[in-house]
DNA sequence: AGTATAACCAAGTAAATTAATAGGAATTAA
DNA sequence: TTAATTCCTATTAATTTACTTGGTTATACT
């Protein structure tokens, strides 16, 4: 029940491109740097961001990404069904179709537990706007760089 | 950010037992019968449900398992998080300690995300408590009883 | 007392998935 | 023309999952 670290490093991917994004388009090689991931990983990341329309690219040099839609108007949700695919906790086929079908009263049953589940992760996700985290990001860029480094910590947990 | 076939086949498992209680305890082999599962391997998380408190056995012949406490009074999480391990999207290591910490706003920044993911999953099987579970089987399995075969399509999607 | 039935336990294994790595082709600004 | 960059495909190492195997211990029943 994790994400993987297509979720985790493709959140922060999208968030670093946010927030560096003045209408120039921002490099891999920058996002990948300042993140620290593989760039070559990122690669593949970003494809599955720009198939789902979260991300536009420009090609060649001076190229890069940028977002395809303001931030207030793309959700995690967005970002992390693109990156890890549907954010159920079991496939579709299982809950539409019979693995165990209601022959079996108790599958029947625990496909209603995992409708719960999937909704309330999606509306959890759907409800966080990306704008959201650039806001927060850039405050807590802020808070950091005025105190010292100690104060790092307040932010951990 | 699937569940493993441990959630699936252990909750399918605690309904079939708290279904089928009668104050005798169950042997694994009926439930691994009814329920399609292969013996050993439900053994395996029987036994991690055993560990959590949620379920005693009786050993030697006529032996069996029984549900430690009133089915109102285990949740759907309780015994999901016995089977899974922690529901969080992503490892608490990772929230708690600093993969990419503060020096990095946007890992810092994501943390609650996870974090916000984490609550609504627990929430959302706190709120389920076996016993309704219990009662839903019940309904389905009379309710197959008494219609034609062609019924059970009503479950499925 | 003996036997069948059951829980309990530990180790091994095959398949699938994840998390990369590697290497190059196509595109474009300078 | 060159350097920077996206784009694409294939391979690989490590990890995890979903079992299987082969026992042992405990207990009711005869």
């Amino acid at each position: 029940m994790k994400l993987s670290t297509k979720g985790r490093y493709g959140l922060r991917a999208v968030l670093d491109l946010a927030v560096h994004a003045d209408d120039e388009a921002v490099a891999l090689s920058q996002i990948a740097e300042r993140q620290g991931i593989s760039i070559n990983y990122l690669e593949q990341l970003i494809a599955k961001l720009k198939r789902a329309g979260i991300v536009t690219s420009i090609r060649g040099a001076q190229g890069g990404y940028m977002l395809a839609a303001p931030a207030d108007e793309i959700s995690v949700g967005d970002i992390l069904r693109a990156l890890e695919g549907d954010l159920s906790p079991v496939d579709c086929s299982i809950v539409n179709s019979n693995e165990g079908n209601c022959d079996n009263a108790d599958s029947c049953v625990t496909k209603y537990v995992w409708k719960r589940i999937s909704d309330s992760i999606n509306d959890a996700v759907d409800a966080i706007k990306l704008a959201e985290l650039v806001a927060e990001s850039k405050k807590v860029q802020a808070e950091v760089g005025m105190t010292d480094p100690k104060a790092k910590q307040t932010c951990g947990k």
